[in-house]
DNA sequence: GTGTATTAATTGATAGAACAACTAATACGA
DNA sequence: TCGTATTAGTTGTTCTATCAATTAATACAC
């Protein structure tokens, strides 16, 4: 088996790729752990559910726009109910199904969290690009989702409201 | 406190941005685990060792390159050792350090490895890329990266060899 | 209709990550 | 040179993640 390598532009790029990889989930995490007692996939949970009709969405479509497999969502919405911030209800039309709701509570805890979160990112991704940059950054993330998710699971709330964007 | 949103091109970016943060890591960790039975971290631990002169480095630099904590990294450490991939020794000048070494076994293993890795990072980032969209990338993590680590520990390693580059 | 397959979600067990407490060795100040 | 502070790592505990097994409800074939 020959190897093609990365050359080495690539190699340079790759680099600094794995570094923001691993940087930026990580500052984005502590920084919620900080100021609002989640995990960043709590956050993100909470979020979508912020988003959708009626603030809520049934398990297995969370767990898809959350790429997140059932038992973990599972074991997060357990410990999510139990602080108050989400409800769990089993449909009426077919009782395998359970829904997801964010309650009041948890709705305020989005509306408190997200400005915070927002300005982190503004601060650690936006304020440091151009506007070229924003723009070659979208094309690139385009290209690459369209690799590594092509039924676009992770896009679905494309852009509803302003709010609770991530 | 007035909130500074993202505006609407800012937020379809940094919807992809947060899809790709979490799938190619993801990804790659999971092919990790299947063709070496390494997590992504693991790795990455091998691999810095392997560019390091002696392929060896001390704990707390090891733990630096690595964006780790040193109790994260001791743990690590022990298991890798435990499967003889690498070995732990205390210098003889200043006993509290101890240097972490890749044993013959662990390079074999980065050897047989690291090309399958970079397959799977180019196919999945790099073939779906154009040669104008690698380099804005390249400048697009580089401004990042002034932001999310001023120091540059994670760049050390700059591209000394083409081998186990990530 | 009854039995089987499929779907939706939860539960339980094991492995990994994060944080705090601890040990041991060196540096340093009076 | 004695005591304290600092540095380098490890160990232990708790929380989270992952995978397998299980439960429960619906769909479907005969």
């Amino acid at each position: 088996m020959t190897t093609r390598w990365l050359d080495d532009q690539d190699l340079r790029v790759w680099v600094r790729m794995v570094a923001v990889l691993e940087l930026l989930p990580a500052q984005l995490d502590s920084h919620l752990r900080r100021v609002a007692d989640l995990t960043y996939f709590e956050y993100y949970v909470l979020a979508m559910l912020s988003e959708a009709p009626e603030r809520s969405l049934r398990m297995s479509e969370l767990a898809v726009r959350t790429n997140a497999t059932l038992p973990r969502l599972s074991h997060v919405a357990r410990r999510l109910e139990a602080r108050g911030l989400l409800q769990r209800t089993t449909a009426h039309d077919d009782r395998r199904v359970t829904m997801a709701r964010l309650t009041e509570v948890g709705w305020d805890k989005v509306l408190v969290t997200a400005p915070e979160h927002v300005e982190q990112v503004r601060s650690l991704v936006f304020d440091a690009l151009t506007p070229e940059q924003v723009t070659q950054l979208g094309e690139i993330t385009e290209a690459l989702l369209g690799v590594l998710d092509p039924e676009g699971h992770m896009s679905v709330p494309y852009s509803r409201h302003a709010l609770d964007d991530l």
